[in-house]
DNA sequence: TTGAAAGCGTTACCAA
DNA sequence: TTGGTAACGCTTTCAA
């Protein structure tokens, strides 16, 4: 019986030369003449011969393979996230790690996992590591970049959404729309994405001459997602404020059935403005109006910050905002 | 400088021990008297030892790693099928090596790259993987599953979900609910899954006794997913049929707002009954009459076959039907 | 440019 | 029960 793998050693008996060429000619690191190196490459492909990225990895203490972490990827919004980082991953000749975390409790053995496997960086997608767990890693030199998230760990990058820029247009658009009472919707133990946004809300109406005070009401969720915001819009029971800015799509999507369901309608009887343009905000049941987040163009960030901290370790943390673009739908729709 | 990892070597020598029994500590396997186990333990603790997985997994030949391969994470019932799965290979302490592709010329690639890291098994939920590819993980001792996937590929274990009883029981409901025209609703270029529901809907009302010549016509969407219904409802031209079975919840979804906007409601106007239960078929607005698959059950199954096989690697292909569970909501409420 | 050899960190076999 | 040692398959000095 034959060996059942084909290893470099196969692929140098057969071009004649010793393993050590074979590895020069594949990985182009270290002098070879053309001549020997088509003579290789031809033998290698004769065998079939694939790289072991196990021993690899462990010899250049480097796997190609990077860490995601993620939650809850029913959501659309964290699904399509997900979507991005691999087909970025991917494009760049790199495997993805994913691991599902259910709470701040899972992050600890899921990044120490990820050094174990000597990943090439790790992609935060939910979740607040601690500071020592990142040490860790950056201690290993593995990259950490943290999306959405918190900027305030030394050492990590972060690329987020400009959550801010974000608040401002729907601010705009929604007092440009003639509201002057307005509402913020968000649920109880929000992200700190979620928590930005409404804060620049409220600045950004303070800005435009809203007494804050008295005319923004906070509508509080008591859980997150379609049916927090339905149960929001049920248990209502104020006056309904002319213009909602909402955290996230999934919320304001509940909302706007939960107000349906009441016999309240968008925009006819309030505005609605959401965040993340997941497909089904889009959809012609809810045709939101909301703030896209470029998904691809934040995977493309987040790679290009981890592949450039792998060089160069020690570098200040950056922060990058990705631009964010309402999409003027049904549910308050564009002015003029 | 000190070193930067912790390696057995390092818990050997504070353990006074050699690396063997240090490997023998932590893997169990091989014999250890309690007390040394317990004093290399310590070490370990103290030292904060992790196993490389990248030297590990080359010694073994195999590691830890399990390759998914699934396609438009940005479907509901695929992201939660993928949420399902990840889930059940964490529990089992395997760690996911996701690849989303986008065609079947990249199933090949992807393949390649899974045995390349020596993955314990590989889980198929998209694409059909060309014979001659599967067979090179077989010999490589590879379990390969495919999910919701034809059944057709020697050596490999399969779990779907019933679609046949699932179109049964749409057939049922639709036809005691009183129907007598029918409608099968799928877009050109279907799953395999999806074919194998509209065959089973056939079926059923030909034992129902429906002239299924006369009595059922084929509504056929040119793309996938919610604009695919959408825009099939508003193409649709014929009379509309009196019970519709669709192939999958996002096709339905998009066939009820396409057939809202023009003024047709379910149930009043027609019936539909789609597949999936994704979280948004029940929602207010959609409250889609459908078949639940029980992802969890997929998952745990999948895992099962995988590791069964990874034991007994020649065992002839199994499949397993997961049961599908019929959900009553409005687009064709309980009968009685 | 090439080859020999020394690792990379584990595990498994074989003696002791 | 233990320790020595030979793999596992690759990369990377260091000489030649």
């Amino acid at each position: 019986m034959r060996k059942q793998t084909v290893t470099a050693e196969d692929v140098a008996k057969r071009a004649g030369v010793s393993r050590a060429v074979v590895s020069r000619a594949l990985s182009s690191n270290g002098s070879i003449s053309p001549s020997t190196k088509e003579k290789v490459l031809r033998a290698a492909q004769e065998l079939g011969y694939q790289v072991n990225f196990l021993a690899q990895g462990l010899n250049r203490q480097r796997s190609h393979l990077i860490g995601v972490i993620v939650a809850r990827i029913g959501d659309p919004f964290r699904s399509s996230l997900l979507e991005g980082l691999l087909h970025e991953i991917q494009r760049r000749g790199y495997q993805a790690l994913v691991t599902e975390i259910t709470g701040e409790q899972d992050l600890t053995p899921t990044l120490r996992r990820f050094t174990q496997f000597r990943v090439s960086g790790v992609i935060v997608t939910s979740g607040k590591p601690p500071e020592t767990l990142v040490n860790e890693c950056v201690s290993q030199q593995i990259p950490v970049v943290g999306i959405n998230r918190q900027p305030d760990i030394p050492l990590v990058d972060f690329v987020c959404s400009d959550n801010d820029s974000g608040a401002y247009q729907a601010a705009e658009q929604l007092f440009h729309s003639g509201c002057r009472r307005f509402g913020w919707l968000n649920n109880r133990g929000s992200t700190w994405a979620g928590m930005m946004r409404g804060e620049a809300f409220y600045q950004a109406l303070h800005q435009l001459g809203v007494d804050t005070q008295r005319h923004i009401s906070d509508i509080t969720a008591s859980e997150e997602g379609y049916e927090g915001g339905f149960q929001a819009a049920r248990a209502w029971t104020g006056e309904l404020p002319a213009g909602i800015f909402c955290a996230n799509a999934q919320l304001a999507c509940g909302f706007l059935d939960g107000m349906r369901q009441r016999g309240k309608f968008a925009p006819q009887d309030f505005h609605l403005i959401g965040f993340d343009n997941t497909p089904q905000s889009g959809q012609f049941s809810y045709q939101l109006t909301t703030l896209h987040q470029d998904v691809s163009e934040i995977a493309r960030r987040a790679l290009t910050r981890l592949l450039e901290r792998a060089k160069n370790p020690l570098q200040p943390s950056r922060i990058e905002w990705v631009k964010v673009e309402l999409i003027h739908r049904q549910t308050s729709p564009r002015i003029g």
